[in-house]
RNA sequence: CGCGGGAUGGAGCAGUCUGGUAGCUCGUCGGGCUCAUAACCCGAAGGUCGUAGGUUCGAAUCCUGCUCCCGCAA
């Protein structure tokens, strides 16, 4: 039987599964597997290899590891004459230009976690979240210059949880990413590939989350939209405030029948309230940045030899 | 050697600089007050002060090694 050959981009663990399934998949021979070099990382910064990197090595796959895929000249001479048939890429974290993505014979397929054109762009997991949505989904499009806008291969909806929070759907996604992958590739040997346009008037964007995303502004967001946010935004990057200077990450609120003006601060029974913009929430269980992770009463016990008033977000 | 905080009864902390075998708040247990209570009063239990070694008459406290936890950063 024909392999496809196959060369295979992207980067974290969200990668792996996927490229595990086409390591291992009868029809498909991984000629390359492309991934971001090594850095330093972490505390102590030492040097760490991306997840799928260390996949690839320990499967013995051949493995280039590169900041910009399109400088690498030489490699993708290289990879030009090796007769490849498709790209899958995932997570990957780099943009492909236009060499790459008319080099393989049936194109590059984009794996994306959400059901496009909804969310086009780097978060999609977390933007379904933070919007409260109940559904979101695996998508695989066709790879064109313009991110995230190629035609859509594979469309498939996923059911969003009620307890699930940002982690939870990754790792459901990040399964639901290979199986969508065996899909494709079962469309593919059987030459029934149909491609759907996305409709534009339908796209939104989910941009890349940065840690000060995470940043509560009780005074101007709602109940709902902070507990989309920390739901959302669980366990990275997470959600905080500020405890005098100190940072304090939220882990979980709850609403309390107290009436704060939006913004204020009090103790109330060793509870922290804070006024929210729709009604007053208790700050349950917080970790003041340094400590582990606890509930507000325990905080405030230890915190009682301390002259600071406790004041959240400077009390604004 | 990226920067920084921390390890003390079940929980959160003080005490460490200026060595003399532990204290606060909460919780638990018992009792009291109360129509009642997250309130109040009385009492009790519970700690090899992360670990190994050193200095000392004496170490939670000073010195050295090690382990673990956490915030930033990436």
């Amino acid at each position: 039987m024909k392999k496809f050959n196959v060369v295979f981009c992207g980067t974290p663990d969200f990668s792996v599964p996927t490229l595990e399934l086409l390591s291992t998949h009868p029809l498909i021979n991984i000629k390359y597997v492309i991934t971001m070099p090594d850095r330093p990382a972490g505390r102590g910064q030492n040097l760490q290899s991306p997840p799928v990197a260390e996949f690839a090595k320990a499967h013995k796959l051949p493995l280039f590891q590169t900041e910009n895929i399109n400088k690498e000249a030489d490699f993708l001479t290289k990879l030009e004459n090796e007769n490849i048939d498709f790209f899958v890429v995932l997570a990957f974290a780099q943009f492909l230009g236009n060499k790459i993505l008319n080099m393989p014979k049936l194109g590059c397929f984009n794996i994306h976690t959400s059901v496009l054109p909804r969310f086009r762009g780097a978060a999609p997991i977390q933007y379904a979240l933070l919007n409260g949505d109940k559904e979101t989904g695996v998508s695989i499009q066709k790879m064109v210059k313009k991110m995230d806008a190629g035609d859509l291969a594979i469309s498939h909806p996923v059911p969003i949880f009620e307890y699930e929070n940002g982690g939870l759907l990754y790792t459901r996604l990040k399964f639901q990413a290979a199986l969508s992958c065996a899909d494709l590739i079962e469309d593919i040997s059987k030459d029934k590939v149909t491609y759907t346009q996305q409709d534009e008037s339908f796209v939104t964007f989910a941009p890349t989350l940065k840690k000060e995303d995470g940043l509560l502004n009780f005074k101007e967001q709602t109940f709902e939209e902070i507990t989309n946010r920390l739901r959302a935004l669980d366990p990275w990057p997470g959600c905080y405030c500020f405890l005098g200077k100190k940072r304090l990450k939220v882990f979980e609120i709850e609403k309390h029948h107290s009436t704060l003006i939006p913004g204020k601060t009090e103790v109330v029974y060793n509870q922290i309230l804070v006024g929210a913009k729709d009604c007053t929430i208790r700050l349950k269980f917080i970790q003041l940045e340094g400590k582990k992770a606890c509930l507000d009463s325990d905080l405030l016990n230890g915190l009682q030899n301390s002259k600071e008033p406790i004041l959240i977000n400077g009390d604004l």
